[in-house]
DNA sequence: ATCATGATGCAACCACGTTGCAATAGAATT
DNA sequence: AATTCTATTGCAACGTGGTTGCATCATGAT
C-alpha cells in the first residue's frame, strides 16, 4: 500500500488544485486565507482572520481581496449576519453549507452563533415566491441573560 | 367653534410635551430631530438627517446621540435592515410591534417584507439558554426572481 | 529564460459610529 | 429674576470595516 503524504500535505493539495480549477494563481497569502478557512469551523470576520495571518507578513488588503476573490469563486460563502460585518467560511458542499444553517446573533455582545438546521423550520407561508437564502435570529445569549 | 392653531405648531407643542414625558429637555436640536422623523415617511439614516440639519448648524455628533436617546426612550424606532446601517423611523404605537412578526428582506431590492407568526418555528434547539428577539429571512424576493 | 499579467504591500481614503471634554443652555430652586 | 445643577451641545479626535491607487513582485504560460 503506497505511504500517504500528511493530511496537513494532502490538504495543501486539495486546496491548490481547487484554486486552479477557480483560475486563481496558487499564491501563499491566497493558499494561507483558505487554509485558514478550511481549518475553521464556523463563520470568520474578515478582522479575525487579519489578526490570525498578518502575524505571517500578510497585508490585511490582500486578506481582503482574497477572501473576495473566494467569494467569487464559489470556494467560499460570504453572509451578513446581521452584525455589520461580513463573514466568511468554507463553501464545502459536503460539510456546513453556509446558507444551510440558521444562525444566532446576540444583540449584547455580537457573538455568532451557527445552529444546527433542525432549530428553525420554515412553513409554506414562508416562501411566497421568494427563496430564503438565509435565515437570522437576532436575540440575547445565554451568557449576556446572566450578566 | 374654537379656531385650531396652526397644525405645524400643534406639532411642536406634541413634539414638546412627548419629549417632556420622556424626561428629556427639550432643546432646539432635540425637536428638530424629532420633527423630521415625524413629517418623514419610513427609514431615514443617520447620514440623511445629518445632511437635512447641519445646514441649520446642527452637529453630526448630536443627530446620533439624540437618535440614541429617541430611540431609548421609545420614541423613535431602530431597525437593521441588512445594509450595515441603522435605519430611525417614528416609533408608532398602534402600528404593529417590530418584533412581534418575522421578517423577510431581498438581498436585491433591499425590500422588507412582514410575515406572519406562523410562518416560522422555533424549535427547542434554538433558544439553548437564549431569548429571541427577532426573526430574520434573508433571500431573493417573488419580483427579483423574475427579473 | 522571457514575459504578460495577476497578486501583493503600503499608504491613503471613505462611511458609519464612538468617545472625551470644555462650553452652553434647560429647568428646577431660591 | 437670579442662581444652581446637570443634561446637552459642538468640536475634535478616534475606531472599525471596507475600498482604492499604484508601484513592485511573482505565478505560470510560452
Ligand atoms: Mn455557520
Ligand atoms: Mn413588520
Ligand atoms: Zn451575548
Ligand atoms: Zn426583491
Amino acid at each position: 500500500m503506497k505511504r500517504a503524504s500528511k493530511p496537513s500535505e494532502i490538504d495543501e493539495a486539495q486546496l491548490a488544485s481547487a484554486l486552479r480549477g477557480a483560475h486563481l494563481r496558487v499564491t501563499l497569502p491566497r493558499l494561507a486565507v483558505l487554509r485558514e478557512l478550511w481549518r475553521t469551523a464556523g463563520a470568520v470576520s474578515h478582522a479575525d482572520l487579519t489578526g490570525r495571518l498578518s502575524p505571517h507578513g500578510i497585508d490585511r488588503v490582500t486578506v481582503w481581496r482574497n477572501l473576495m476573490a473566494l467569494s467569487e469563486a464559489g470556494l467560499v460563502a460570504r453572509t451578513d449576519l446581521g452584525d455589520h460585518t461580513w463573514r466568511f467560511e468554507r463553501a464545502d458542499p459536503n460539510a456546513h453549507a453556509a446558507d444551510a444553517h440558521p444562525h444566532f446573533v446576540c444583540v449584547d455582545c455580537r457573538k455568532v452563533t451557527c445552529l444546527p438546521d433542525d432549530a428553525v423550520f420554515l412553513s409554506s407561508a414562508a416562501a411566497r415566491g421568494a427563496i430564503v437564502l438565509e435565515v437570522q435570529l437576532k436575540g440575547r445569549c445565554g451568557a449576556c441573560l446572566t450578566r
